[in-house]
DNA sequence: TTCATTTTGATATATTTTTATCATATTTGT
DNA sequence: ACAAATATGATAAAAATATATCAAAATGAA
């Protein structure tokens, strides 16, 4: 590292507001694959980024250099000096804090939960259990309980967009004995159960399996009781140093889902989807992102 | 890395042997500070090394590499792919799941997207961000758009528990100026603007910018306009391969920010979680946790 | 809208860097 | 010690890479 002991990537990210969007763009795609991209030629980063020769000449002298060949040199000594500091090995995720530091440990345990989670589920299950929630012949209906409730909305909320026939519920709210009166054989119940498991939630569920319904439900690595009747059921490691569970990897999982079914659906999906945009778009609360 | 799976540090070792006496010199200076000297002009290395021009050309063809700028891009391939899996490595997050199943070409996806956005925070404004929410003094309003809603009650049913005087509006909500009306001088808000970023959001935080309030910003890799006038803002990447971006990395983000909060006040929060744990049990609508 | 300003990229020029050639030095075997 | 083979480096030629110039395109203000 030089002088002063911002590294390029720091200085890059100060300067973000400076840079023109071509520029920014640029900058991004030094950063993605930090600090390797940097050290070749000028113009296959160019290329890379989409954008001109000039432009990543220009950038670098607006960053402070005296040219690309200054820049090349000065990351090859920040890359040196990081391989040479033995502390430095990169063994944290917010490199500008210490181990021991909450964002350090907090996503250590993130990371550890979702590798068990992965390592454990089947695939082929998944598979199934998307088909079916990407199924347009039957309703889907999706629940959570007091914990679980954000979760089962933004699922609710991006299906919605995807297929036609979803409807959310609260476990918990005194409305749900309606909608199940509206489910038929082969309607889908999602449903998120995670401790401490709620009494309403099992009920509910048991009722749906009676009523022919495919329960497909999300839990934690305990496993709600629900488990049982379940037609598939997929456990998530919730377990963080905090007072509170974490969502992270039900959360990567559901967005893992959406992505699935989507794709299972693209026809359709992309003309709602397009439809949805527009209507956005007229009501001109939305800038177009630039 | 190329087809075999060899680092070039690998093969210099291996080579060793069919090295004359000036090669030999000079792969062990390539060594010393690999891979950063082997990046640079092939002179400077010569240079470095003590040796000719035409020394490092002939070893590195020795080495079975197509001149000197091939054998440069296979060295900063191999640095990519080195910093980008340190944990991941070689298996797989689904096991039982082929390589470019969805599972884990998606999983992938979001632990680059953690790792990037982790590097990049700053954690002194981290902690300082944390202590303006877990101010008892002044009190807290959550807001998020469209797409960020969820996030924003998430962070906010949390708070809730943790702290009192919090409030969760919608920016697109027609009430919002009324919240507004009562902001005070060094009241917090906690905003959520990813891409596509929303008008009305700006105008808000904008608003209580105005009226002297802090403006905590959470946004995406490109920054909402917000971060202009924000006095913290942290940005998270979201890309996945799918239609949506994901929420996963702001999500880890804010359970961080919960944990960190919910330390610093740990002394009341004790209380109202135990006063509020006790109110669900009396209600028996919840089973305990065996 | 129109005009001024900024941003961007194509091309040409200058520079650096790499590779090839060849003479000199070093090593090795007898 | 001497010759043959090999290794090395100085220099020149070739290639690649970077910078400067300028015109087109995009943006923003009036």
């Amino acid at each position: 590292m030089s002088q002063n002991s911002l590294t390029i990537s720091d200085r890059i990210q100060n300067h973000l507001d400076d840079l023109t969007r071509a520029e920014r763009q640029l900058a991004h795609s030094i950063l993605e694959n930090y600090p390797a991209s940097g050290l070749g030629p000028l113009s296959a980063l160019a290329k890379d980024a989409k954008v001109s020769v000039p432009t990543v000449a220009r950038m670098v002298q607006k960053l402070g250099f005296n040219g690309y060949l200054d820049f090349q040199t000065e990351l090859r000594e920040e890359l040196k000096a990081k391989v040479q500091d033995p502390i430095a090995k990169h063994d944290t995720w917010a490199e500008a804090a210490p181990t021991e530091h909450v964002l350090n440990s907090f996503t250590d345990a993130v990371i550890h939960n979702i590798r068990q989670s992965l390592a454990h589920i089947d695939p082929v299950a998944f598979d199934q259990a998307c088909a079916l929630i990407a199924d347009k012949q039957h309703s889907l209906c999706i629940t959570g309980g007091r914990l679980t409730q954000t979760l089962a909305e933004y699922f609710f909320s991006h299906l919605q967009v995807v297929r036609p026939k979803v409807t959310h519920i609260q476990s918990s709210s005194s409305a749900w004995p309606h909608y199940l009166l509206d489910m038929k054989k082969d309607d889908v119940l999602v449903i998120f159960d995670m401790r401490r498991y709620e009494n309403n939630s099992f009920k509910l569920a048991q009722m749906a399996h009676e009523k022919g319904a495919k329960v497909i439900l999300i839990t934690d690595q305990w496993r709600s009781p629900i488990h049982q009747i379940a037609d598939f059921s997929f456990s998530c490691r919730i377990v963080v140093p905090s007072a509170w569970d974490s969502a992270v990897t039900p959360l990567l999982l559901l967005e893992t889902m959406i992505s699935t079914v989507q794709n299972l659906t693209w026809g359709e999906t992309k003309g709602r989807i397009k439809a949805l945009e527009d209507m956005f778009d007229q009501t001109k609360q939305f800038r177009k992102f630039t």
